[in-house]
DNA sequence: TTGTAAGCGTTATCAT
DNA sequence: ATGATAACGCTTACAA
C-alpha cells in the first residue's frame, strides 16, 4: 500500500532511524548515504507521513483560524479572503498549515477549546475580537497556549493586531478641515460598538485640534447602512443649518448619504464634502467618487499571522499589539478647494 | 505534562484499552465502567490527542481546500466566506476539519499533491476548476484520492458542483424577452472564457426559442469591467439602432453600462432594460436598482462538501456532478411593462 | 465485559 | 556515521 519509512529503509539497505535522519537532513549522515536514500525515496515515490511525524514530534504544524460563521459573513466576507491570504502568507513559507473552524456556540459539546487546542490539532489561533470572550481569554492562558486576535482588545492583556480607527477618524476628518469644510458631521454607528467609538474618537479629535467646537447634534447614530444614512442625510439637509460635509461610518453608510445629497440636487463637493470609511464596494465607483479611507486587510492578516507566529517562539514576552496605519484615497467628493478654483 | 489515556486508564483502574473503547462509546463496555471512565476523564480535564487518533485509525479526518490566493482574488473575495461556509456546514458536523491551502505553482518542492496528498494530510480535496490542472486530475486519480472541483470540468471525468450559467443566460434573456424587450445585447466577456460561453450560449438559446434571430454584432466582448461596460454600450447608443435591452456579464460591467444609458439620458426601463449576471455587490444599490441573477454561493459550498464526502464513503459510484439552479431577482432595470402602464 | 499486546509511521536516545 | 529500540498516544485484534 502506502509506502513508508521501513520500506525505504529496507530497500536502501540502512535503518529507518537513518532514513529519518535523511529526512530532517541530519548532519551526521554521510553525504553518500544521503543521495543514495534519497534516489530511492524518490524512486518509490516516498512522502512521509506529516501525522506520524507530528505525533512524533508533538507539534501539528497546523495554526487555527476561528470564526462566526453564521455573524460575521456580511462584515467579514469582502476581506475575509485577504486577511485569511495574508495569514498563509507568512505562515505558509514556514510551513505550517491553516484550518479555518467555525465556532459554534450553540454546541458546548463539540467546543472550541477541546476540538481544536486540547486535542493538539493546532499550535496557535488567530481569531477576530468579537467572538474572542473573556472565558476563551481566561482558558487559553491557562492552558498557555498561544493565540492573536484580529482587533483591539483592551478588557485583558492579549496580542492584537488591528487598524488604527481612531487615527482613520482623525484622518478623515482632517482632510476636510484642509479643504476648508468647517461643520462636519458624523454618519452612523451605535454609540456602544467598539469600532464606532474609535472612529468617532479621532473625528472629535480632529475638531478639537482644529478648535472647532464638537457639537453633539452632528453625530447621527444608527446601524450604518445604506437606509440609515440616507435617512439621517436627509434630515440634516431639510434643517435649518444643514452641515457642510459628512464623514460616514462605512460604504453603504455613504452610499446613502450620495443618494440624499443628489436628490436633494445639492453640489458635492462645492456645496457639502463627504469621505468616508472603507474602500470597498463603492467608494471609487460613485459620481463623484468617495474620499475613502483604505485598509490592506491582506497586511492585517500577515500582521496577525507573524504576531502569533512570535508568540508561540517566545512565550515569555510581554504580549504585542500592532496598529496598522490606513490610507486615505483622495478622491472627487471632497475636493473643495479645486472645485472652487474651476 | 498533557494527560493521555494512559493516566485515565490508570486512575480509573483500568485497562487503556477499555478506555479507548469508552472513548468510541462501544457496546462492549458496561454502562457503569463507562460512567465511571467518563468521569475521571471530566475531573482530569483530558481530551484525546487528534494526531494519535488519526495515526492510528489512518485517517486525517481533515478535508482541504485548495485556492490560488495570488489569482482569485478580486473574483473569489466576496464569496469565498460563503462558499466554505457552506462546506464547513457539511463536513463540521460530520467532524471534519477544514484546511485552507495556498497552491503555489512557482515552489514545486512544495508541491500541493506532496504536502497535502500524500503526507496524508488530508482525506479529500475541493478545488476551483480554474486551478485544477489535468495533470493534477490524473495524480489525483491514480492516488484514488477524493476530490470535486467547485466549477463545470468537462475535458475529464471528475466531480463537480457548479451553478447553471446556461440557464442563468436563458433567465436573463427570457425574462427581458417577457418584459417585451426584442433586441438584446450581450455585454462582456471574453470568447474563450469558460464562464463566458456557457452564459452566452444560454442567451442565444433563449433568443432561438424566442425566434429571434442571433446578431454577431449583439455581443460585445471584453474584460467585463466597469470601463469595458461603459464603452461598449456608450458605443451602442451611439450607433443608428441601439438595442433596446443589455444582458451584462456581472456587476462591474451592469453598472459602467448603467453610467453610459444614465449619461445618455436614456429612460430605463423605459426605452432600454439592464439585467445582469451576479447580484453584488451593485445590483440591489443602484438607480434603478438592477434586475439581476442571485448565486447562493454557500449552497454551491455545501453542495460540493456533501459530493466529496459522498465520492469518499463510495469510490466505485460513477462521478456525480451537479448543476444548482440560480435565481432571479427582478427589480426595477427591466419592468417594462409595468412601466408602460404607469 | 475487560485486558494484553501489537500496530500506526515517525523521531529521539543511546549504543556501536 | 549508522543501528536498535523506545517513545508519541491512540486503536484493534485476540485472549481471558
Amino acid at each position: 500500500m502506502k509506502v513508508t519509512i521501513q520500506d525505504i529503509a529496507k530497500a536502501a539497505n540502512v535503518a529507518k532511524s537513518t532514513v529519518s535522519k535523511v529526512l530532517n537532513d541530519s548532519p551526521k549522515i554521510s553525504k553518500e548515504t544521503k543521495t543514495r536514500v534519497r534516489e530511492i525515496m524518490e524512486q518509490m515515490n516516498y512522502t512521509p507521513s506529516s501525522i506520524a511525524t507530528r505525533l512524533a514530534k508533538r507539534s501539528s504544524h497546523n495554526i487555527g483560524m476561528l470564526i462566526d460563521m453564521a455573524r460575521e459573513s456580511e462584515y467579514m466576507n469582502p476581506f475575509f479572503l485577504n486577511i485569511i491570504s495574508g495569514i498563509e502568507s507568512v505562515i505558509g513559507p514556514m510551513k505550517y498549515e491553516l484550518t479555518i473552524a467555525n465556532m459554534q456556540q450553540d454546541d458546548p459539546e463539540r467546543n472550541v477549546i477541546n476540538r481544536l487546542v486540547r486535542s493538539g490539532r493546532i499550535d496557535g489561533l488567530i481569531a477576530n475580537n468579537a467572538i474572542m470572550s473573556e472565558d476563551m481569554v481566561k482558558t487559553l492562558n491557562s492552558l498557555d497556549f498561544p493565540f492573536v486576535t484580529i482587533g483591539e482588545f483592551h478588557s485583558f492583556p492579549v496580542p492584537w493586531a488591528d487598524y488604527d480607527n481612531a487615527e482613520g477618524g482623525r484622518m478623515l476628518t482632517g482632510h476636510l478641515l484642509d479643504e476648508g469644510y468647517r461643520d462636519i458631521a458624523f454618519i452612523g454607528g451605535e454609540p456602544l460598538e467598539r469600532i464606532f467609538t474609535k472612529r468617532h474618537q479621532g473625528y472629535r479629535q480632529a475638531l478639537l485640534e482644529a478648535g472647532i467646537p464638537y457639537r453633539e447634534d452632528r453625530t447621527i447614530h444608527g446601524v450604518a447602512d445604506e437606509n440609515h444614512g440616507y435617512q439621517a442625510v436627509l434630515e440634516l439637509l431639510r434643517s435649518d443649518h444643514p452641515p457642510d460635509s459628512l464623514v460616514c461610518m462605512n460604504n453603504y453608510s455613504a452610499f446613502g448619504a450620495l443618494k440624499a445629497i443628489q436628490q436633494a440636487g445639492i453640489a458635492i463637493p462645492g456645496e457639502i464634502g463627504i469621505a468616508t470609511f472603507d474602500d470597498y464596494p463603492f467608494s471609487p465607483h460613485t459620481n463623484p467618487p468617495l474620499t475613502s479611507l483604505f485598509i490592506d486587510t491582506f497586511q492585517l492578516g500577515a500582521t496577525a499571522g507573524r504576531m502569533l507566529i512570535e508568540v508561540m517562539n517566545q512565550p515569555d514576552l510581554p504580549y504585542p499589539s500592532l496598529l496598522l496605519q490606513p490610507k486615505l484615497n483622495i478622491r472627487e467628493s471632497t475636493l473643495k478647494r479645486k472645485a472652487g478654483l474651476e
